[in-house]
DNA sequence: GTACAGCTTTTCGCATACAAAAAGCAGTTC
DNA sequence: GAACTGCTTTTTGTATGCGAAAAGCTGTAC
């Protein structure tokens, strides 16, 4: 029958009131796919303006065509790849003025963030980024660049949980892992100046000074943009963010 | 095989140089079932809560459950319906929380957009604002809610694409689009308020003076999200936007 | 040698089929 | 009478099939 709006609604009444975690979830093949494809974005094994062949894919990844579809279209939105209507999917070849134009947003959003954060930040938060910044800084030493990327990734996540805002979060979350893709293979991650103004950060949000967090972060966040335009220039100051 | 990164790549060397902007596209059936739904979530045919069957949806479209399912995954995406693991797709319910949320993140991407259109526009561009502003003064007198709530989110449109970020401006488009879902039931949109505020905008515009503007955003942005709050007494001064 | 026309191959888009999980219902037991 | 257990129904998740459009290739004409 073509009856719509036949609303089906809530399942009962109350049985056990307290809420049971489930803790074993179904594995939901799509969500799979769309992590194992934005790995293989990101990490270049699917080159910027590569064919996608969702066939190809699916044998590839042992699975039917139909999962891959979803993850692709899901990756589009995301912005990863580009569905060309009757072609396929393409990786999405990001050009110099969209790269400046996610950075100008994201130093618009990550202030705000900062900000908030400042206002709301508990003792325990506090605790949790300083544990961020050590763990940043320890990684500095290091010349392991994928961990000083994703401490620089948790510490800037951290600062937007805290913002206790989750569209903006979610936002942030979005925007920051493009720009980190665009980024990565440009700026080499040594740069101690990006996680000195960490430390300023972290320090203005402990003081709860939400108009000198905003400041510090988006004086940080210029400053990537920056270094990001200047990156041609031989012997530009890079910055691991 | 599983040989993957197989790069497919550019079809071939430059045949006609100049673009030819196609006119005419194939009709991708699961964009006009985004669109249906969404239309249908919007003027609230399908209830906040209400569980979407894929079966259903398509019989009543006319069309497979393959198409609905794309459309409802990217409908998730987008935050209009949530999809529970194994259970199916129900259309998203509002939080209070949420909608101060998407109202805060509106306001931060609004002011911005204000400032760069302020920068960046051009004699005509101020010349669309002032017709679009003409639109919604006229509206104003008559009691046509639909053609209000169109002008200014036109006006809105408008100054977004004005700043150039197209990044920017896509957000601004989703989030927009939420909140005045959230809020269209609630404000009555019968305030000059709204149209004054928005037509000290455009001058600041068409000055570029990207201070001033952003600022009048920011006001206006905070008002709604005032208002928003204050619907529960009886008579607060209601906003269009 | 070059360019066009028609054919073949590939690949997507949509539809359908099947399996698995969840929800609902009925029967039974205490 | 209430609650639990097992079965039936419904609905999702995944796989496969088929038609159509696009791309690529081959052959031919000039």
């Amino acid at each position: 029958m073509t009856s719509l709006p036949s609303g089906r609604r809530a399942p009962r009444g109350s049985l056990s009131a307290a809420a049971t975690r489930r803790v074993e979830r179904p594995a939901p093949l799509r969500q799979a796919v769309y992590d194992a494809l934005l790995e293989l974005i990101v990490n270049r094994t699917l080159e910027p303006g590569q064919h996608l062949v969702e066939a190809e894919l699916a044998e590839y990844l042992g699975v039917s065509r139909q999962p891959v579809r979803e993850a692709l279209q899901r990756l589009q939105t995301d912005g990863w790849v580009d569905l060309r209507p009757a072609q396929g999917a393409f990786v999405h070849t990001p050009t110099e003025e969209e790269a400046d134009q996610l950075l100008a947003v994201r130093s618009v959003l990550e202030t705000y963030s900062a900000k908030l954060a400042a206002e709301h930040a508990t003792a325990a938060d506090v605790k949790l980024l300083r544990k961020l910044q050590k763990a940043g800084e320890e990684a500095l030493g290091t010349e392991n660049v994928e961990r000083l990327v994703k401490a620089n990734a948790d510490l800037h996540a951290a600062v937007a949980a805290i913002s206790r805002n989750k569209v903006l979060s979610e936002m942030i979350g979005l925007v920051d892992r493009r720009v980190r893709w665009y980024y990565t293979p440009i700026a080499r991650p040594r740069s101690r100046d990006s996680w000195n103004e960490h430390a300023e950060l972290v320090t203005a949000i402990a003081d709860g000074d939400a108009e000198r967090a905003g400041e510090v972060m988006h004086r940080h966040a210029e400053q990537t943009r920056q270094t990001y335009h200047d990156r041609k220039a031989p012997e530009g100051s890079t910055d691991s963010d």
